[in-house]
DNA sequence: ATGGCCGCCCTAGGCGGA
C-alpha cells in the first residue's frame, strides 16, 4: 500500500502534474492539501481517470481545501474543524482498512508574536486543538490510524537550511515546533520521515517559489506523515519526490510517499 | 541583509502563502 501527501497550491493547476506524479508514483491514496476550490468546482472526473474510484473533497472559495482520493472504496468521512475556524483543513476517511487524517495547518503570517500577529495566534491555537481533539480519540483503534499533510512547522535542526537563522522565521520557531511535539505525542504518532532519514541527515518538502530553488539548498520540511504505534512495525519506505518541485509550473512543495506493509486498496476488493 | 514568486478573485491590485 502506498500513500501519497502533496500541498498542490490549487489542485485545477497542477492537475497536469498530478496526472505525472500519480503515473510515476502508482500511489493506492492520495490526500491533498491547499486544493483552492468549492467541493461542486471539483476536477472528480481527472481523478476517476487515473484510477481512483472514490474521493472526499473539503473546499472553499480561493484558499486552503483538502482532498482524499482512493483506489479502494472510502467507507466513512469527516471533517473536523478545529480552533474555532470554518477553514477547510481536516478531512479523515476510512479506506483500504486504514483511518487517514489529511490535515493543513494555517501558515501563521509573517511575525512570530501571537500578540501582535493574530495568523501565528491562529496557528498556535490549531496546534493545541489538533492535539486536544487526538488525545479524545478512543483507544484501542478501531482501524491503524495515518496522518499525513502539511504541517507547516519543521520541528528538528535539519529540518531546515540553516537553525539558527530560522530560529525566528515562521515554521521553525520554538513555540510551533513545542506544540507540534505535543500534537505528535498525544497519540503517539510515529514520525514516518525520520524513520527513514536520520535527524542529522537534511530533509526537506519544500522550497520558497522566490530564492534559487536550483540550489535546493534553502528548503524546509513542511509536509509530514505519521502514523499510529500499530503500523510502525509495517513501515517499508518513505521518499519526498524531490524532482517534481523542478517540473513546469510546480507547486512550492514536493510530494511525500508512504509505503506500508499492508493490503493495496484495490478496486477488486 | 534583503527581496525575490505564485494563485486566487466579481481582471486588478490586494491577500495569503511560509
Amino acid at each position: 500500500m502506498r500513500l501519497l501527501s502533496w500541498n498542490v497550491n490549487s489542485v485545477r493547476v497542477r492537475l497536469e502534474a498530478l496526472r505525472r506524479v500519480v503515473r510515476k508514483y502508482q500511489p493506492d491514496v492520495v490526500c491533498l492539501q491547499e486544493t483552492k476550490v468549492v467541493d461542486a468546482l471539483f476536477p472528480r472526473e481527472a481523478f476517476t481517470r487515473m484510477g481512483f474510484v472514490d474521493l472526499a473533497v473539503a473546499g472553499q472559495k480561493g484558499y486552503h481545501g483538502v482532498a482524499i482520493a482512493s483506489r479502494a472504496s472510502i467507507t466513512s468521512r469527516h471533517r473536523q474543524a478545529l480552533a474555532s475556524s470554518e477553514d477547510q483543513r481536516h478531512l479523515s476517511v476510512v479506506t483500504a482498512g486504514l483511518e487517514i487524517h489529511n490535515v493543513y495547518v494555517p501558515a501563521g503570517g509573517p511575525l512570530p508574536d501571537p500578540r501582535l500577529n493574530p495568523a501565528f495566534a491562529h496557528k498556535l491555537d490549531y496546534l493545541r486543538a489538533l492535539a486536544a481533539w487526538t488525545r479524545s480519540w478512543p483507544e484501542p483503534e478501531e482501524h491503524p490510524r495515518v496522518l499525513v499533510g502539511d504541517l507547516n512547522v519543521a520541528p528538528l535542526e535539519h529540518d531546515v537550511w540553516d537553525h539558527r537563522r530560522l530560529r525566528r522565521t515562521i515554521t521553525h520557531t520554538e513555540a510551533e515546533v513545542s506544540l507540534l511535539e505535543a500534537a505528535q505525542d498525544a497519540l503517539p504518532w510515529v514520525d514516518v520521515g525520520r524513520r527513514f532519514v536520520p535527524p542529522q541527515e537534511k530533509l526537506y518538502t519544500w522550497w520558497s517559489h522566490r530564492g534559487d530553488w536550483r540550489s535546493r539548498m534553502q528548503g524546509r520540511r513542511l509536509d509530514h506523515a505519521w502514523v499510529s504505534s500499530a503500523l510502525a512495525p509495517r513501515l517499508r519506505g518513505f521518499q519526498v519526490a524531490v524532482e517534481v518541485r523542478g517540473w513546469r509550473r510546480p507547486s512550492d512543495h514536493a510530494p511525500v510517499i508512504v509505503d506500508l506493509d499492508w493490503p493495496r486498496a484495490d478496486a477488486a476488493r
